[in-house]
RNA sequence: GCGAGGGUGGCCGAGCUUGGCCAAAGGCGGCGGGCUUAAGACCCGCUCUCGUAGGAGUUCGUGGGUUCGAAUCCCAUCCCUCGCACCA
């Protein structure tokens, strides 16, 4: 195998270093690039498509902004030393890149440089990657992505007519959020509600646009939808088996799909309509003691536009169309309609009332009330003096009693027993749902608050939808030979510059052959961002969007790291989309497909979920604490850090600061201190691979080194496996500390020495990738370190159990000589416990009951006499809490390695005895894991 | 209001899933010592209280409980963060 050089990863690199410094440190401008080069010629990143079941780690892919900020490094940090790591293990590993490049920004951007949108974005796209590149991120750049691609996005528009053939697209007139400043659609997800500090001047609880923060007005236009509905079931239930995914954003999710169980009735007028409702709570309808719509109800709509006979509901429409979706008006704010509704149940007619209390979207925007058994109606009933009927009453094992309750003073909410209630009293809630939904002639019904997912856009920049709208056929699709509909040349103008394209809108309908128009609205851009991971499965395919069988080997993706911004929206599309995929028959992962899953649920039945295990990092804050913005000017450039100390030095810092998932401050002493280790590792590799200083002499002190290195390397491997790569760092942090101080022994045998820094090599290889690498090659190693073997992962036998030992003595030593004020200790004797003590803690613990017993039953500890018994007594008190003991030729053993650490420490002659060669008033001070000590001033 | 996640020593923050060397990792800050002409960096200790031989006492939001034994399990309660929220 070849080894490899700076020198000669210099070439690769085509640099024309300076002669390098004499100097035991690194250069990281001169060494980073360099090795870059040298994976890049080794093609270490690349995933071959043969390849079965690779580990696929993923980050979300960035928005081609121009430049990374620290969230993108972290970000990519992580997954970067997640995949390097699986690779040392020896995993095919897929970490693939690339870029989220349709969307408003770039129409901006090309507005305000007098360019266009795709230059642009190409040249955002040439920057990040060269900022990725800096930064040792081992993509497989094969497999890399744009969704402004033709090649990409035609697969956007051959989805869409997947999706309409089964059923999933549909156009209607939407009610929709418009930003005026944007001038185009948005999703209800992004909408954003105004932050309580700017919550003053009027526009309080009003929606703005999650891009430029302008109000959002609302607006009916025709659009284009996906029925994500058709899911909503499934996107709900199998939040419940994804346990790789943080419980907030399972949670999230569930908020936002907003499942609700209930019961619809229709209800008859007096105006001559049946109103459905929609109610959880059927059981109280004898309760009903008036009826209420939304002002946007239709019937309510059709009393406003009749103003002489309905003066009070035309007002008070006016006054809630005006007050905008939110609470200007008073909860309990409403308006009698003159008009009343017959209760199913009793048969009365109660008032039928306006109300901006029940919202046109939720249930079917008109219900009953029922003032004693809900917080609202019962508001509403005291300021409209409406009667207050009680229907329920709490059930015997209900916290409160009936005669506590006193629904005219507040509403019982609870379920309970039905009083008052004709032939069903004494019957419970439940059970009267049940039942009621057949005498009422109701239906019982699912709602979600999930809406349909509108993905018409009306931008330049974005996936064409591929229809076209003919005046005899209507909405044609566009034939599958006839795709890409490709975007035409960007105009400058202020709408929709494909509106202003007229060549390119006018064209012929494919069915009748007579003019017809485009559509010339685009696809939302988180269709593009639904399905990305798997176009990475096989990127250049040009008869499919991905090659089904492989998809189906690869997915899910094991670990998929990302903002929690894209906790609902970007997480539920992309879960959609692989829902109806495996439906359309492009994935199947098939039972067994995963031979690594062991959970079942949405794993074991082909591929319906994406992504298995989901990282949201944490934030990185400003020195000061708070998030980075320009206005604090607090703000870290990546590229400054970069040039300043080194890529590994920032990747390092970050990886240390905090488990991926929390969020820290950036902190210069951090960033400093990183470059600092990552110099002094450098430093002691030096040193090895000069060789000269050290002996060969390979003493006690040696084995304590190596079991710490082989302890370091269990440590790592654990950590890492857990994504906790600060504590994988922590640790090999102290053993690097441990090699200095070996090190700078006179005893010190460069073999210890040697092997510690090859394996801290390798464990620091995932993070600081280019350092290692360097120091790998002053080692002499075959190869590079980014392809080499994970170091061997045992824990040293009894490895816990001797270590606690070392540090229990060492710390009473130190105990005692601060208690008994010793100035100077000259010599420190340590003896550990004599064999008969350890046999009888083995009795003891085998012991049912009577130790003192067993304890005294044995016809070698009887021979001790008095001294067996007491120690017996004591072992009797505290049985249960007995740890596991090494043997006293281990403790010895163990001691001996340690003993140069107190030799150090207090400059005293150290002695480790076996009981029986030490001194009687000594050896009888030992117990098993707690040796005996005497210190000689 | 509903839901989720939390409350640990001066601060930050592990540990709590599988109760027991847990007075509780690590970092920062502070103190003492080493190295150095000096500073910085680095290294070694200490950093709840008391204690002249490794001991004792009191701690993990608060109050109860289970247990031989609880930061760790159970119940109640207060507070914090986030998400949803006039959701029928």
């Amino acid at each position: 195998m070849k080894s490899y050089s700076t020198a000669e990863a210099r070439d690769w690199a085509m640099t024309t270093g300076e002669p390098e410094p004499q100097e035991r440190r690194f250069d990281h401008a001169e060494i980073e690039p360099a090795w870059q080069a040298a994976w890049d010629d080794e093609d270490v990143f690349r995933i071959d498509d043969e390849e079965t079941d690779p580990e696929y780690v993923l980050a979300m892919f960035p928005y081609t902004s121009g430049s990374l900020h620290m969230g993108h490094v972290r970000n990519y940090t992580i997954t970067d030393a997640y995949a390097r790591f699986e690779r040392l293990r020896g995993e095919s590993v897929l970490h693939p890149m690339g870029w989220d490049s349709f969307g408003l920004p770039a129409e901006n951007a090309a507005e305000e440089r007098d360019t266009n949108p795709r230059e642009w974005t190409m040249q955002c796209i040439d920057s990040m990657k060269d900022q990725l590149g800096s930064m040792g991120f081992g993509y497989d750049w094969e497999r890399e992505i744009a969704t402004c691609d033709p090649d990409y996005y035609q697969w956007n528009q051959w989805l869409f007519q997947q999706f309409r053939e089964e059923g999933l697209v549909d156009r209607r007139a939407e009610e929709i959020n418009w930003c005026p400043s944007c001038e185009t659609v948005l999703a209800d997800e992004q909408v954003e509600t105004p932050d309580g500090s700017s919550g003053e001047g009027g526009v309080a609880g009003e929606g703005i646009c999650w891009r430029c923060d302008s109000v959002v007005e609302t607006r009916e236009l025709d659009q284009w939808v996906f029925t994500i509905t058709d899911y909503a079931d499934e996107l709900l239930e199998e939040l419940d088996g994804l346990d790789g995914w943080p419980a907030n954003v399972r949670e999230m999710q569930r908020n936002w799909i907003g499942r609700q169980e209930g019961d619809s009735v229709e209800f008859d007028l007096s105006t001559g309509d049946a109103v459905e409702i929609f109610t959880t709570r059927l059981d109280t309808i004898h309760g009903a003691t008036f009826f209420a719509m939304s002002p946007g109800h239709e019937v309510v709509q059709r009393m406003a536009e009749a103003p002489e006979e309905y003066p009070e509901v035309a007002e008070y429409v006016e006054r809630a169309e005006a007050a905008g979706d939110d609470e200007d008006l008073p909860e309990t704010s409403g308006a009698f309609t003159g008009e009343y509704a017959v209760n199913p149940a009793t048969g009365e007619e109660i008032p039928v009332y306006v109300a901006d209390y029940v919202l046109e979207d939720v249930g079917t925007g008109a219900l009953y009330a029922v003032p004693a058994h809900d917080e609202r109606d019962h508001a509403f009933a005291e300021e409209h003096d409406i009667p207050i009927q009680q229907v329920v009453e709490p059930a015997e094992d209900a916290d409160a009693s009936a005669d506590e309750i006193d629904v005219q003073e507040a509403a019982y909410p609870e379920d309970g027993v039905l009083v008052n209630s004709g032939e069903y009293d004494g019957l419970g809630s439940a059970e009267a749902r049940e039942q009621f939904v057949d005498v009422f002639d109701g239906e019982h019904r699912i709602e979600f608050r999930l809406r349909d997912w509108l993905i018409s856009r009306q931008r330049y920049w974005g996936t064409p939808i591929p229809m076209i709208d003919c005046a005899d056929c209507g909405y044609v699709p566009v034939p599958d030979d006839d795709l890409p509909v490709e975007l035409p040349e960007f105009v400058h103008t202020t709408g929709n510059p494909l509106d202003a394209a007229e060549d390119w809108k006018q064209t012929s309908c494919p069915e009748c052959g007579g003019d017809a128009v485009r559509e010339t609205d685009t696809m939302d851009t988180f269709v593009d961002s639904s399905w990305y991971f798997l176009r990475y499965c096989s990127p250049d395919l040009d008869d499919a969007p991905f090659d089904s069988d492989r998809a189906s080997d690869w997915m899910p993706v094991d670990q998929y790291v990302g903002g929690i911004e894209h906790a609902v929206m970007h997480l539920l599309y992309a879960r959609f989309f692989t829902k109806v995929l495996d439906d359309v028959d492009l994935l199947d992962g098939g039972p067994g497909s995963d031979a690594s899953g062991t959970s079942s649920g949405p794993w074991s039945d082909g591929v319906r979920e994406p992504f298995r295990n989901l990282t949201n990092q944490g934030m990185v804050l400003g020195e000061d604490g708070n998030k980075m913005s320009k206005s604090r000017d607090n703000g870290v450039s990546p590229q400054r850090i970069v040039d300043e100390y080194g890529a590994d030095t920032a990747r390092l810092f970050i990886m240390e600061a905090a488990q991926p998932e929390k969020e820290f401050a950036w902190s210069p002493e951090g960033v400093e201190s990183a470059n600092q280790f990552l110099q002094g590792v450098y430093e002691l590799a030096t040193r090895v691979a000069d060789g000269d200083e050290f002996g060969d002499d390979h003493g006690d002190v040696a084995d304590y080194v190596e079991r710490e290195i082989d302890a370091t390397a269990a440590t790592a491997t654990e950590e890492y496996e857990a994504f906790r790569f600060n504590h994988a760092l922590q640790s090999t942090r102290e053993l690097v500390s441990l090699l200095r101080r070996y090190a700078d022994r006179d005893d010190a045998a460069s073999e210890p020495i040697e092997q510690g820094i090859d394996v801290v090599a390798r464990i620091l290889g995932p993070v600081a990738p280019h350092v290692a690498e360097e120091i790998w090659s002053l080692l002499d190693r075959d190869g590079l370190l980014a392809e080499a073997e994970w170091p061997a992962a045992e824990p040293p036998a009894d490895y816990e159990i001797a270590q606690r030992l070392v540090e229990n003595t060492r710390e009473d030593v130190r105990d005692i000589v601060d208690v008994a004020d010793i100035e100077d200790p000259q010599s420190i004797t340590v003896a550990v416990a004599p064999a008969w003590k350890h046999r009888a803690i083995e009795i003891a613990t085998n012991a049912d009951g009577d130790v003192v017993g067993a304890v005294m039953s044995d016809e070698e500890l009887r021979q001790k006499g008095n001294e067996a018994a007491d120690f017996a007594k004591d072992l009797a008190g505290e049985v249960e809490a007995i740890d596991e003991h090494l043997s006293p030729d281990e403790e010895l053993a163990a001691l001996d390695r340690a003993a140069w650490l107190l030799r150090d420490e207090f400059g005293a002659d150290v002695e480790i005895l076996h009981a029986e060669d030490a001194a009687d008033d000594l050896a009888s001070a030992s117990e098993p894991g707690r040796p005996a000590i005497h210190i000689e001033e």
